[in-house]
Order: C-alpha cells, then sequence, then structure tokens
DNA sequence: CTAGGGTTAG
C-alpha cells in the first residue's frame, strides 16, 4: 500500500472510472481504491465504490468502518459494524481503539470489551485488544484495572511484546504506580526497543526524577529519535528547569536531530518560564515560517509567552490571527488578563467563547482568586457544575479552595473536601496543600495539620510545609511551626522566600524578637535566600509590635533596598505603637509620597495623630484624604448562622440582636491571650465536632 | 503470499 501514496491521486481516480466500467475489478484492488480514497478523506467516495462492490469480504467491511473512524464519525462506524455480515478480531479492535481514543466514549469502550468476552461471541480477545485496554485504563487513570489486564496478558504470554511493554510501562505510569513501571522495564532490559525506553523516560519526568530520565535517556544513545529528545525536553520544562530543557534544546540541534512542533512547544513553554521575550519571538518566527502555526499547542504556547512577558497586546494579536481557535490558547490569554488584575476583559473573552473546557473555567477562576473575587468564584463553579453539568476536575478544585480560603467559608470548604473524598481524586501535593490552606484560613489549624499528616513524608514539598508553617504561625503555635521547619531542613526540602516570611510572621505575631532575628540573619546565610520588601516590613512591624522603636530605627537604616510603602507602614504603627511624633510626621512623608492614591494610608496616618490628641493635624490629613478622593474600605467580619451571612463593621451596632453580641464578646476578651496549650486543647474542641471527615 | 487493528513526547 505505501508506495502508491506516492503516485497522484488523480491517476487512482482514472483507475477507480476503469473498475466501474469493468476493467481490472478483483475485490483486492478495490479494497485498496477505498483505502486511498479515504487517505485523501474522500469517505463518500468511498462509501460510493463499497457500495459497488457485489460481495464484499471481511477486509472491504474494515476498510470503510476505518474510514468513518478516521473521518471521527463513530455513530456511521458503529452502523457499519453493526451491520457488516463478516466481522473478525481487527473489526473489533478497529471499533475499540476509536472509543479508547474518543472522548466521553468510555464506556462504549467498556461494552464492546465486555461484548468480545461473553461467552454467546466466539471472537475472544488478543494482544491488540488488551494493549488498547490498557490504553484505556491508563487514560480512565484506574491502575486496579490495569494490573487486572496485566495480569491477564501474562497467563496468556501477552505481556511480552515490545507494544505491551510500552504500553504497561506507560498505563502504571499514568496510574501513579512508578514502582510498577520500573519493574516492567527493567524485565526487559537488554532487549528495549525504542518506545518502551521513551514510555520509561516519560514516565520519570512524570515522577520529577530528572536524574533517572537522564539516565535512561543515556544508556542507549543509539536508540535516541526525536520523540526520546522531545520527552526530556518538555519534562524539564514541565519540572521548572527551564534552562536545562533549552540547553537540552541546543544540544538536540548541533546533534542534527532537528525539531517538530512538540519540540517548539516546550521550548515556547521554557521561554515563557523565563520570560526570555528575545529567544521566544526567535521560536515564533521559526513557527511562521514552517507553517506550524495552525498547531493548537504551539499557539497556546505563543500566547503564552506574550502575555508572561508582559506583552499583552502582541498575545491579543496572535490570538486574533489564529484561524482555529483552541480553548487552550484562550485560557492562556484569560490568565494573562487575570496577572494583571483585569478580571473584565478576562470574563469578556470567557464570555465570547463558542468552545470552553476545563483550562478555561479554570483559567477564569484562578484569575477571580487572584483579585480575591471569592464569590465571582463560586458563581463560575455553580455554573460549572449545573449549568454546564460539567465534571469538575483537581485544578479547578483547588481553585474553589482558594475561593473558600480567602472568604473562610469552612462549611464550602468541607463539602468540597468531601466531593474530592467521594470522587477518589489522586490527592497530588497541590490538592493537599489547597485543602491545608483552606483549613488553616477558616480557622481550623486542627484539621489543616491532620491533612498534612495524610501527606506521605516522601511527598511533602516545599509549598506544601509552608502552607503548614504560615497556618500554625497565623494561629500562634510558632513551636509547631518551628518544629515542622525542623523537619522540612531534616527531609532536605529547600526553604524558601515564603517559608521566612511564614517563620518570621509566627515571631512578629508571639514578640519573639531574639529568634526572628536569628531567622532573619540565618535565612541569608544558611539558606541562601535573599530578604524581600515582606521580610524587612516584617521585621520591622515585630520590632514595632514588641515597643523596641530604636531597634526598627536601627533596621530601617540598614535596609539595603528602595523602601517602600509596605515597610513604611509598618514602621508608622511602630511608631504609633511608640507615640512617637516627630518619627511618625517622617513616616508620613514617605509614606504620601509614595502612595498619595492609597486611602488605607491616609487613614492610619489620620488614627496616628488622633491617637496623639493632635486634632489639628488628624483634621489636615482627613482634608488632604477627600482632596484626593481616596477611599478606605471599612474592614468587617462576617459569620455563617443558619444559613445566613451576618456582617459585622467595627463599632458597628446595627444588629438585631447587638446586646447580646457585645455581652459575648466582653466575655470572650477574658479568654484572650491563651498559652499555646491551651489555644490547641479550644481548637480540639472544635475539631471533634466534625471528625467524621478525617 | 499479498490488504485491515495496538505503543512513546504537549
Amino acid at each position: 500500500m505505501r508506495p502508491l501514496r506516492l503516485i497522484d491521486p488523480l491517476v487512482y481516480l482514472d483507475h477507480a472510472k476503469a473498475i466501474k466500467s469493468g476493467f481490472a475489478s478483483s475485490i483486492f484492488t478495490c479494497n485498496q481504491l477505498i483505502h486511498l480514497y479515504c487517505n485523501h478523506g474522500l469517505v463518500k467516495d468511498a462509501h460510493k465504490l463499497f457500495d459497488e462492490i457485489p460481495h464484499p469480504n471481511v477486509f472491504s467491511w474494515n476498510v470503510i468502518i476505518m474510514a468513518y473512524i478516521k473521518a471521527r464519525d463513530l455513530t456511521k462506524a458503529r452502523a457499519l459494524f453493526d451491520s457488516a455480515p463478516h466481522k473478525d478480531l481487527v473489526s473489533y479492535n478497529s471499533m475499540l481503539s476509536a472509543y479508547v481514543g474518543a472522548d466521553e466514549y468510555e464506556t462504549d469502550a467498556l461494552d464492546l470489551f465486555t461484548t468480545m468476552q461473553s461467552a454467546r461471541d466466539t471472537i475472544g480477545v488478543d494482544e491488540f485488544t488488551l494493549t488498547t485496554m490498557l490504553n484505556l485504563t491508563a487514560k480512565l487513570r484506574m491502575g486496579c484495572y490495569g494490573e487486572q489486564i496485566h495480569s491477564y496478558m501474562m497467563k496468556t504470554a501477552n505481556d511480552s511484546c515490545k507494544f505491551a511493554v510500552s504500553s504497561l510501562i506507560d498505563m502504571y505510569s499514568k496510574c501513579g504506580s512508578f514502582h510498577e513501571a520500573c519493574n516492567v522495564f527493567s524485565g526487559c532490559i537488554g532487549t528495549v526497543d525504542l518506545v518502551s525506553k521513551n514510555a520509561m523516560v516519560a514516565a520519570c519526568c512524570r515522577e520529577r526524577k530528572m536524574d533517572i530520565a537522564l539516565s535512561v535517556f543515556w544508556k542507549y544513545p543509539e536508540l535516541n529519535d526525536i520523540v526520546s529528545w522531545n520527552t526530556l525536553i518538555a519534562g524539564y520544562a514541565q519540572n521548572g528547569f527551564m534552562e536545562k530543557s533549552l540547553a537540552l534544546f541546543s544540544e538536540m540541534i548541533e546533534n542534527g536531530i532537528g525539531c517538530n512542533e512538540h519540540t517548539l512547544a516546550s521550548v515556547l513553554s521554557a521561554c515563557s518560564g523565563l520570560k526570555w521575550l528575545k529567544l521566544g519571538k526567535c521560536v515564533h518566527a521559526w513557527v511562521l515560517k514552517n507553517g506550524y502555526n495552525s498547531n493548537q499547542f504551539i499557539n497556546s504556547a505563543i500566547v503564552d509567552l506574550y502575555c508572561k512577558c508582559g506583552k499583552n497586546r502582541c498575545a491579543e494579536s496572535v490570538y486574533e490571527g489564529i484561524r482555529i481557535k483552541s480553548p487552550f490558547a484562550a485560557a492562556s490569554l484569560i490568565s494573562g488578563y487575570s496577572s494583571q488584575g483585569n478580571m473584565a476583559e478576562a470574563q469578556r473573552l470567557f464570555d465570547s467563547l463558542t468552545e470552553r473546557n476545563s483550562v478555561v473555567w479554570t483559567a477564569l477562576c484562578s484569575g477571580y482568586v487572584k483579585s480575591q473575587q471569592s464569590k465571582a468564584v463560586f458563581k463560575l463553579f455553580r455554573e460549572f457544575t449545573t449549568t454546564e453539568g460539567l465534571v469538575p476536575d483537581a485544578m479547578i478544585i483547588i481553585s474553589v479552595l482558594g475561593a473558600c480560603a480567602i472568604q473562610a467559608t469552612l462549611r464550602l470548604g468541607k463539602q468540597i473536601h468531601a466531593y474530592i473524598l467521594r470522587m477518589i481524586f489522586n490527592m497530588d501535593e497541590k490538592l493537599l496543600s489547597a485543602l491545608v490552606d483552606m483549613y488553616s484560613k477558616c480557622g481550623h489549624i486542627i484539621y489543616a495539620g491532620k491533612t498534612f499528616q495524610l501527606v506521605p513524608d516522601s511527598d511533602r514539598d516545599a509549598i506544601l510545609y509552608n502552607v503548614m508553617i504560615a497556618g500554625y504561625a497565623h494561629h500562634g503555635f510558632e513551636g509547631e511551626a518551628i518544629q515542622l521547619f525542623q523537619e522540612m531542613l531534616k527531609k532536605s526540602v529547600k526553604p524558601d522566600a515564603v517559608t521566612f516570611v511564614a517563620l518570621l510572621s509566627a515571631c512578629r505575631h508571639r514578640g519573639l524578637v531574639e529568634l526572628g532575628e536569628q531567622f532573619f540573619i540565618s535565612m541569608q546565610e544558611h539558606y541562601n535566600v535573599v530578604p524581600e520588601i515582606y521580610h524587612y516590613a516584617c521585621m520591622v512591624d515585630m520590632y514595632g509590635k514588641a515597643n523596641k522603636l530604636e531597634k526598627a530605627v536601627e533596621f530601617m537604616r540598614k535596609i539595603p533596598i528602595q523602601i517602600d510603602a509596605t515597610i513604611w507602614g509598618a514602621f508608622l504603627n511602630a511608631c504609633q505603637v511608640s507615640s512617637n511624633t516627630e518619627l511618625v510626621k517622617q513616616a508620613e512623608e514617605e509614606l504620601l509620597k509614595l502612595q498619595a492614591d492609597n486611602g488605607s494610608r491616609y487613614v492610619q496616618l489620620a488614627n496616628a495623630y488622633a491617637t496623639e490628641g493632635k486634632w489639628d493635624d488628624m483634621v489636615r490629613i482627613r482634608k488632604k484624604m477627600r482632596g484626593k478622593e481616596a477611599k478606605k474600605l471599612a474592614g468587617c467580619s462576617w459569620i455563617y448562622v443558619d444559613n445566613d451571612t451576618h456582617v459585622f463593621t467595627s463599632g458597628d451596632a446595627s444588629h438585631s440582636k447587638v446586646d447580646a453580641i457585645y455581652s459575648t464578646l466582653v466575655c470572650l476578651n477574658g479568654k484572650l491571650y491563651l498559652s499555646s496549650t491551651e489555644l490547641k486543647q479550644l481548637y480540639d474542641i472544635q475539631g471533634d465536632v466534625v471528625e467524621g471527615i478525617f
């Protein structure tokens, strides 16, 4: 068949006419011709020819069924399949793999597989069927079924051909059984084939075990093809090693391997990660020159590149220029708008889309989380599940948990947790970090701790530790926070800037000045973490809260970076605590220079003067604030009681049960300033109420 | 002794 394709199809159209007029009409030639028509997308002509065959054989039926499968008309393919008088294993396997390859036909695939095995049907299964089914279990991440197929393959000696091996590695890896994947791979050492090796490299990349991936890659260098290189390049990029990914790409080109659209997509995402606009633009030019600009992965990577490099206008014009737009490119642009806080534009683009996948929904949701609009997230999520009837995946769940954390809606957070358990989601560190953060921000530090404990030691990454340490810090458990920090060091998980923000803020809240100072020094000396604005602000605030103004002043003098409004704000607070009028004025001037339009700054200053009884100054600041039309939103608290939200602002007396509320408050005030142990007991009591979830 | 079905990278 293959050489025929090199000849102008028109020759064969002539040939078809010849057959029709009675020449050369062997059924063999007819079947070949049907296949030829299909390869040129001429399904209708193929079908016409098929209809003209007086006695189609099993090959004829199979080839016409394949024609509709390739044209993605599975309904028609199935209708032909059902009506075919001649069917063999090939017919079944073709239909099965069509179902496995398509979205939302998983049940049909399973039904067909069951039919094939049923006693009434004598068709049976072979190694083709089994590898196809492995593919399905991999796609559905159902490792337990994959395992069953594996044992059946072993029993029937179908487990050692190269197709079986590569599919098994792929299935185990995608179902989270890396160890099993390794076992399969090492079982065929010596007779390694290329595809199995590539599947193994991919499996290592999925596990972030890049050193193993590299050693597998270089173990049989003569085997390496373009897929091997692409797998490794993509692996490095996806695990955040952008420079390594690009270095490997140069090596690939130097070795004359060449590159294809897979390579370029990874290279583009490495460029976005590094914000290397210059190289990214070169790749963009290369894409245009080589006609890769109809590839949806490439297009979304280019849009993403321009967004990440702050060139939203370029991103927009690339997006406009895409002829067949994919939801992925739209998602990139939505994330671009979101990262600039432009949710109106993000929503507008979302509304204009005719095709939305869960990536688009997630992009918009996480945009609203970033801009703290939790209500919008809940609204979107409701639309997603009820109106659209879509099944949430882990990514969108993470966004919703983020919204729960912002709004401290424990009830919804717990519902989501229960949902995760019901759906038997694969709980990865990302999802667990989001859960821990939600429980912690909703005030349930005990739950947060229990969720954290569910994560096996080896899976605890820096983000998860950071979330948990910050949780303990905010709840006043500095001992637990520090203990966790030590555990983190012992497991050689590298602490980063966020870790130290959490630790310093624990010291700040508890007035542990000396410990805070130790952390601040050691973060630079031992852990190579450069202090950022928030670390400085935290230190200043710590000195302020501990009433050590002279230390704050001394610290302010030594700050090597541009002192911004956050730091000045903390310093102003410190001055207020110490009632130092001279310094307050100094801080005021600096602050207003930096943040003339921030209403909260004026309010803070006005209050500072009010505390000192300097009413003239207070009035002056208030007037200045009006002149600039700066506004300050009043901070508020809220609580859910019987499905009703009760909102309170400071000094608020508008609630119908205001007397009862204030008398309870007086009571609670007396119980404040508990010791760490007392606090824990209090949380434990709360924790027991809904213990069932764990 | 010739046709048709299964594997890896985003």
